[in-house]
DNA sequence: CCAAAAGTGTTCTGACTACACCCATGC
DNA sequence: GCATGGGTGTAGTCAGAACACTTTTGG
């Protein structure tokens, strides 16, 4: 049997972390929500299928991407074994296409609840390791534009991570380490002075420390 | 198209991290060495094709068993994609089964060479993934007996690592992260005083920190 | 003048590093 | 008596955590 991959899409939403994911109007799972795939096709690797899945759902492509998880098959889904990924992209840059058999949406990870397929086993298992992989690795990139404030960095971080953060201790870590650097733009935002802009040192996955 | 599993299996052999290999007396692929693998048996899943490939290997059940990263399918060998694991197992438990069509033996990781299949990349990451799991789990315990010295622990982790570490420090950081504790015996070795006897606190995989 | 958000320094603590000698035992 | 290998303490450094006020701006 044909093996399919599953691509988790991560984003932030208003400051909350959500994963995308598609109302089916058709059977099978008429009304469930799932996360986005298929099956792969003829001649294509289970990455350039990941590729395919996320750019057709959102539209971005050159955004972080990893393979995840491999699961067994799902029994009655005419499937083979099930080849996972997560996706971090700006929810900006993305464009989701609604169409007549499916119905796209960010949906806010808290409070999630049951998927179609379980798939909330695998929107657990990309969140442990996203998580972890914010500690020690620049991932974030992908998910804010070129240029952002620190303010807004550790709105990313604290809406990952579920936790608030010591303002001058994360401005500390993340210059210290190198994640970003100043871009030297500025900013004027509402009613308060204008901010100093960033951009991520690399704009490729790198391992800290 | 079948999915096939591949086990990477280490074990410390005379100090040397090393890792089975399989030589192949029969087609394809005769002469060359291979990680052991296969395809699943129908109704299977795929962590129960890795036990059954490690237990048939070794012997040995219960170990430390990791799925590790799904490769695409190689060409002209008839199978689907490739789910690898990595499993860690005692030597001295451990016992090898050669057959006609089969040899299997400890191949010391330094100095490798080229697999069959282009084997060794697996083999890398497999040892990458080990290396950063020492850091902050217990998996070694799936690498020594019950009961060990803190001098024999050492040396797993030095072979691990490919570096030799201070005495004192190791030992203040194992037994200090609670990764192992006294268990209460001593070992009379050769030409030297007793030496006291550790186990680990945990048996089973556990992340620490 | 007030609300909103950006920016900034210091102190404490715990973890990791580097480093050298003594002692019990078996031969 | 000597070779082998187990066992032990201290000082320095660095990273991370806790903690509060000032400044600019727009309305």
């Amino acid at each position: 049997m044909s093996p399919a991959v599953v691509v988790v899409i991560f984003t932030i939403q208003h400051d909350a972390l959500s994963v995308l994911l598609i109302e089916r109007a058709a059977n099978p799972g008429t009304g469930q929500w799932a996360l986005p795939g298929g099956i792969l096709n003829p001649g294509e690797t289970l990455e350039e299928a990941a590729v395919r899945k996320l750019e057709g759902e959102t539209g971005v492509r050159d955004v972080y991407l990893e393979q995840l998880f491999t699961f067994d098959p799902i029994e009655n889904t005419g499937a083979g074994v099930i080849v996972s990924y997560f996706a971090l992209v700006d929810a900006n840059r993305a464009r989701l296409r609604p169409d007549l058999e499916w119905r796209p949406a960010w949906r806010p990870v808290r409070g999630l609840g049951e998927l179609a397929f379980g798939n909330e086993l695998i929107v657990g298992v990309a969140l442990e390791r996203l998580r972890n992989k914010l500690d020690y690795t620049n991932v974030a990139y992908s998910l804010l534009p070129a240029e952002f404030t620190l303010t807004e960095l550790q709105r990313v971080y604290e809406a990952i991570l579920g936790e608030t953060m010591d303002k001058r201790n994360f401005r500390r870590r993340v210059v210290g380490l190198g994640v970003v650097k100043e871009s030297g733009g500025w900013r004027k935002t509402g009613a308060h002075r204008p901010a100093r802009l960033y951009e991520f040192t690399s704009r490729a996955p790198v391992t800290l420390g």
